[in-house]
DNA sequence: ATGTAC
């Protein structure tokens, strides 16, 4: 007997959740994890703490397949989280938050931020180019606060109270378009191309990469420091090609001896992490907290629940720059899991080790330019 | 998360 005259194995594909039982994972993220285990070529997928349901796959999992689905990456394709140490010896929320240049905008052809981006971007796509977008992105000045791993943080040149800009973009405008390329073919299927995706995808990891350095080049600039070198970035969706196989990753960043940034919210810390995940978790570690309500719920009850006020100046102290009131209420920290209990996951699976916690000072979203200038948008928007 | 249509 030969294996190629067997009929295709009905196998079904491991999943493991990599979270404990004080974990809240919403069911139907679980759900769409076995709804991935079950796809055609599937062999194993991990679910990481910060696990939440996304459009038709989840967020926060590493999926490993001889298939390539474009769709379990997602339209953000090189989306991730990049920390860039920053020479500014104070900050005052206030005056930073003021100082922030428009990042919905792209650069001026004549700025000096340019100069991080020589030879122009990856796919000659200049569009959009040093915007930050909407959704849970942002561009964040961070004081590092507790140092737990004071081996690793002098390794990365960090001390407790450094200024640090935590850039959390992907690609924009380039991944959205690769993606709905890919869809308007084969919807959810599988690439009948992986190399063609592959490359597409690849331009798109750099394009990702480089926008956060031209992001954190524009607000260095605008606040009197020089423009510097990632410590840390980490893209948490993109398909790695391993051993023979298409792992996706959805919201899951590489954990295999890689420091990673765990995002905590708008209004709490955020986790550095040295990553040691191996193949049970699919190489991965959490690239969260994660959303405990979905947007709708977050608009709906942190109306009830919250001021913009309360959202603007958050429990550490922070400032959130953001002009659209209902993506403040979205992006709630009431709307995330705890952070903490995310990292606690991590190293209770033995996933990553804390190296320090960083506390935002300024998050920036989204212009807030004023109430008037606010209304003379929305009407402009009409 | 996105650009675009309503």
């Amino acid at each position: 007997m030969s294996a190629q005259h067997s009929p295709p194995s009905p196998t079904t594909a491991t999943v493991t959740v990599f979270a404990s039982p004080e974990s809240w994972i919403e069911s139907d993220a679980v759900r769409q994890c076995h709804q991935v285990a079950a796809l055609d070529g599937m062999r194993h997928v991990a679910a990481m703490p910060d696990l939440h349901p996304g459009k038709g796959a989840p967020i926060g999992a590493a999926m490993a397949s001889t298939v390539l689905y474009p769709h379990l990456v997602g339209s953000d394709i090189g989306c991730g989280i990049a920390v860039f140490p920053i020479g500014l010896k104070r900050a005052v929320p206030e005056r930073i938050a003021a100082r922030f240049p428009d990042l919905d905008r792209s650069p001026d052809p004549d700025d000096p931020v340019w100069a991080v981006a020589p030879g122009g971007p990856p796919a000659g796509h200049v569009e959009g180019l040093g915007t930050v977008g909407r959704g849970n992105h942002f561009v964040e000045l961070a004081r590092i606060d507790t140092v737990l791993a004071a081996d690793h943080t002098d390794r990365l040149g960090l001390v407790a109270g450094d200024l640090v800009l935590v850039v959390h973009s992907g690609s924009r405008g380039l991944g959205e378009r690769i993606l709905r390329a890919h869809t308007e073919a084969h919807g959810a299927g599988p690439a009948p191309d992986p190399a063609g995706y592959l490359a597409r995808h690849d331009e798109a990891v750099r394009w990702g990469a480089l926008n956060r350095r031209v992001l954190a080049a524009r607000v260095a600039h605008a606040l009197g420091a020089e423009p510097t070198e990632p410590v840390v970035d980490q893209c948490h969706n993109l398909v790695e090609v391993r051993d023979g196989e298409y792992l996706h990753r959805k919201g899951a960043a590489p954990g295999d001896g890689r420091d990673v940034l765990v995002a905590g919210t708008r209004g709490t810390p955020s986790y550095l992490v040295a990553g040691h995940a191996g193949p049970a978790a699919n190489h991965s570690v959490a690239h969260g907290a994660g959303r405990k309500m979905s947007r709708a719920d977050a608009l709906r009850r942190g109306r009830a629940k919250h001021t913009v006020a309360q959202l603007r100046r958050t429990p550490v102290g922070s400032l959130v720059v953001c002009g659209d009131r209902q993506l403040l209420f979205e992006e709630a920290p009431t709307a995330y899991k705890r952070i903490e209990q995310v990292i606690a996951d991590l190293v209770a699976h033995d996933l990553a080790t804390p190296v320090a916690s960083t506390v935002p000072l300024v998050t920036y979203k989204t212009p807030d330019l004023g109430p008037d200038r606010r209304d003379e948008r929305r009407r402009g928007r009409r």
